[in-house]
DNA sequence: CTGAGTGCAAACAGTTTGCATTACT
DNA sequence: AGTAATGCAAACTGTTTGCACTCAG
């Protein structure tokens, strides 16, 4: 309904619009639902949870479609964190990149921002004679409120 | 057949039998084939990886019970290399604490021993209120070979 | 008016479970 | 003898695909 820039987020809805359209995809309505949930920084939903959010009742595929365009053109990747189901992010090139923290009481996920010295990542992949391509740090453990409601199951496909 | 600790493996066999006893369980031919694939330091097999080495053809359930029976002895652990499948590794306690180098061509694994600083994979979590409880660096890129013979291909999930 | 996007149903892959049978301890 | 472990078939979950239909550029 709208083709100009929505100024309050924090992503370029015009540069991902003209980025899409040179692969020949169009920033539907549900691409846009689905990139506003990351703009205030969140990250690594699930389908299920983007679903939820974007207010879907039914059948998950044009989602799962609609992920799927959104990472052949580079503006979404998809990772595990040692659960059974993907969770989408933004590419680094759109979003900023970091790490995840995921509390194995609640299986809430913070993102984090640590830089990774490059000895830690580049190098060993080097010595080992690899290019390396990217990286990913995850970190388990409880959150605050699980600690402080004493949950401790592991959130490690329930 | 035998119960005797297998001397030249780097896998205490005789411990292990003892800990599942603990828990009721047995170290079966089948659970004694798995574990011996990670004997030699190898790592992150799939299921389909070590059904494949052990020489099972039929079906994979007997070996998904006693790779859950591992896990819920403590022995093994398993994790994803942002692939849809599960990996499995031998737990800390049982190895030695690593990280994962994946092929983005060939899908193959090495491992990686790079220690992480505290203050890369504890400080942030503890900024967020998080009690850690396991890290885990994923490193993607492209294996000496797959560089030689120029293979590009994304092994996400293919 | 063409082709990307949609919705539904059916297929798929990896994993899990029920149940009767086998085999260690 | 008693209880894990096995083998097969069937279920389940998350994801993908085929196809007819819609809609926007």
């Amino acid at each position: 309904m709208d083709g100009n820039p929505e100024p309050q987020l924090g992503l370029d809805m015009g540069r991902i619009a003209s980025d899409l359209r040179e692969k020949g995809l169009r920033l539907t309505r549900l691409k846009r639902a689905v990139l506003r949930q990351f703009a205030d920084g969140a990250c690594a939903f699930t389908a299920e949870e983007l679903g939820m959010r974007i207010g879907i009742t039914g059948d998950l595929s044009p989602l799962y479609r609609c992920l799927a365009s959104l990472e052949d053109a580079g503006v979404l990747t998809h990772l595990y964190l040692d659960e059974g189901f993907r969770r989408y992010d933004l590419a680094d090139a759109y979003g900023r990149h970091h790490h995840h923290l995921l509390c194995t009481g609640c299986a809430s996920v913070e993102r984090i921002e640590c830089g990774l010295a490059e000895h830690h990542v580049a190098r060993p992949a080097h010595e080992q004679g690899y290019v390396l391509r990217d990286h990913h740090l995850v970190l388990r453990g409880l959150c605050p409120n699980c600690q402080k409601i004493g949950r401790r199951r592991e959130a490690r496909d329930p």
